[in-house]
DNA sequence: CGATAAACGAGACGGTACGTCGCGTCTTCTG
DNA sequence: CAGAAGACGCGACGTACCGTCTCGTTTATCG
């Protein structure tokens, strides 16, 4: 729960309608009437998905189940994401970590760097995610969408800084000019998620390490990573 | 369809399970009688699973599917597998590629060897295939066991063969005697599997080639793989 | 709509219900501030009720369509009547006829009398109220006070009028003087009513004449009607 | 649920398909294949929708408690009944009261007979009857067919019989040769329910008597029935 | 060769989640 | 404050799927 209080304006959702031709220029601005949607209820239903799909998965995850933790009518879910497969999609996009600081320690080596990138949260908090997450896989094929906001949020963050240092250690002479950046800085998602799907087991700091020493630094720079 | 003639004695399944007393010494031998089992219906039906799993994927397929297509009714699919995943994990085991030709043909380099791998199956039934598989994501989330059936099916074989290249280049003297075989023959599978369900993009050779490329031989040998 | 037009002051209703604390003898004249009730909107939203009510029945019709028809606001219509009972109930109420004429006309015979009393209103309204009528069962048993408020309302004055032109035929010397005029009084709503709902034809002129002259002046008088 | 061992073959209900035509002249009789519907469950269903209707009225009653009570499935119901009024229209078509004696005993006098005719069943059954039929006239409106099959199977029977009653007093020559017999056959029916529904008292013998006495006789005879 | 018993196609059954809709309340903004 | 608009909590509706069961039929083995 606590985890959501930084989400104040959460995805854009289902909130997207299809109204086509906003018409004449008459008044755009002119404020709707009505009782305004709470958005404290999309972040309370949000956390309330997040925590029922950590602790049945998505399959044993019902709306009810949500709505009643959320203290929130099943309408009122409806309202907001069209289906099962929409909030659980949105909630997803919520677990987005806080994104890999901007200003990179630069260690002055590329091991360091990457080993730099690799942040240990509270267990308790990577196992909720690592659960959440695979209990959502079961969606990946029904919901091409989720794919992307699942890559977009989570993965892609990560990506683009490691092909920052990347580019930054080909620039230090430390790897190699030809080195392929951009497979190199998908092989650590590559890894950590066959590991978790496949594999189940947790996406720890050795594992990391030997990715780090057994893959990408030998690779781009030519030479053992320790 | 074509593809399911191999198989006549199908994966035991949990058929064996509901026996019930089979113990007692007198007469295990002794004929059953009725009517026997027709084998011909468990190809029929697996066949069927995987036509409508690539057509609908795993939550879009249901048993009557199933069993209409398949021409079977549902007490017969269920008199074979206990549930809908053991089916699907069943029919799934039967897309077990032909095992990598034990017989590696040594080409000389470590490269070499593993384009050599690289199978080139007909576009369609590669991304019919592609479509199994993602459908099937669904159920490692709920069924450990897919994980594990999968990945000794269609991972590990390929993950063995690799590992084989790599201690033939180690020895040959071409790659680095310290290189982390055991990380490195993962690479293939986890950036495949990620491209297939993140990226939904197909395995094709030429995504293969810089995974080897960018990738694997450089991390092995320390020199750019081309 | 025309209809509405004489009742400006329509019945309290269950309005007096939710006010909450009233007693203090304090300042029962004193103004209270804020904008007064517009008195207007109780009988647009009766006339919207009844309209509703005449299109879809008792159960098709929704407070959003009478609010929306009567442009006004689901609360508006809440602060007057209590619940989608109480509505009904008294925009019902509104539908009472003029009570028959006072002044009995004494036309000499108790058939003459009984036929002075049928009015024929125009044929699309006596339907329109016909089909609110039959709408409006639908409640009889939920609301026990419908019952009560219909019989007072629609029935009763109609029954009393009865009642009195049978005991003038009895002193007239027209009826027996035992005839049963508690029952006889009300065998005209109980076929009017019976016809209406279970039958489901119109209570024209000639049904009510058969009544008059094959029920109540033979059982009376002792003698055909005509 | 004692009252229902009666009813073998239930109502034909929504089994009635619109199949249109038959088909070309090939096999009509051929045995549908598949498990065949448990009549038994029709039953049980209609018992229970008697049980709850009686317990707490037509709109208290829920779909699942019908189901649950019946140990039946949802879709159980719905295959049979498609809708919930459509179930209650079937359940009260099973009150049907035994059909009057046909055996009409000739009293010699219509009083008489008539009174013959009051059957007084159980209080209990009675009550429950009532409770149903009061908690089912929120179908009346909606479902106009629902004011059809209880005309039929609980008015007619009786207002059969009555119209019989007349006939023989008029060929006896007790009653008048132009009485009106069709209106005075539905003046019990129209007394009864306009008691229940509108009057909420008992439908009891004395009321019975006085409608006896007070209209139809004196009406048909032209002389009080007492 | 007839009796027996199991497997089969078809589909009804009990259960449970889904997504919709209505009621009566609450909240926002405007007059 | 009243009024229009509409979001909210709640709960019933009718649908769809799962895994089981029951039909009537077919096919094998046994007596």
């Amino acid at each position: 729960m606590a985890a959501m209080t930084q989400l104040e304006s959460p995805p854009a959702g289902a909130a997207a309608l299809p109204e086509g031709a906003e018409g004449a220029a008459a008044a755009p601005p002119a404020v709707r009437p009505g009782r305004r949607r709470d958005p404290s209820r999309d972040a309370d239903i949000l956390a309330a998905t997040l925590d029922v799909l950590a602790e049945v998965g998505y399959d044993g995850m019902t709306m009810d189940m949500v709505a009643a933790r959320a203290q929130a009518g099943k309408a009122t879910v409806y309202r907001r994401w069209e289906s099962k497969a929409d909030l659980v999609i949105d909630a997803v996009a919520c677990l987005k970590s806080p994104p890999p600081l901007d200003d990179l320690p630069d260690t002055g080596s590329l091991r360091g760097d990457l080993v730099a990138m690799i942040r240990t949260p509270s267990v308790k908090d990577a196992q909720r995610k690592l659960r959440i997450m695979t209990g959502l896989v079961s969606l990946i094929d029904r919901e091409p969408e989720l794919a992307e906001t699942t890559r977009r949020a989570l993965v892609e963050p990560r990506a683009a800084v490691t092909r920052a240092l990347l580019r930054r250690a080909v620039e230090r002479g430390e790897a190699r000019p030809d080195c392929d950046i951009e497979t190199l800085a998908s092989v650590s998602a590559a890894m950590a998620s066959y590991r978790t799907l496949m594999l189940r087991k947790p996406v720890d700091r050795e594992f990391l390490l030997s990715v780090i020493d057994g893959v990408i630094v030998p690779a781009a720079v030519g030479a053992p990573g320790h």
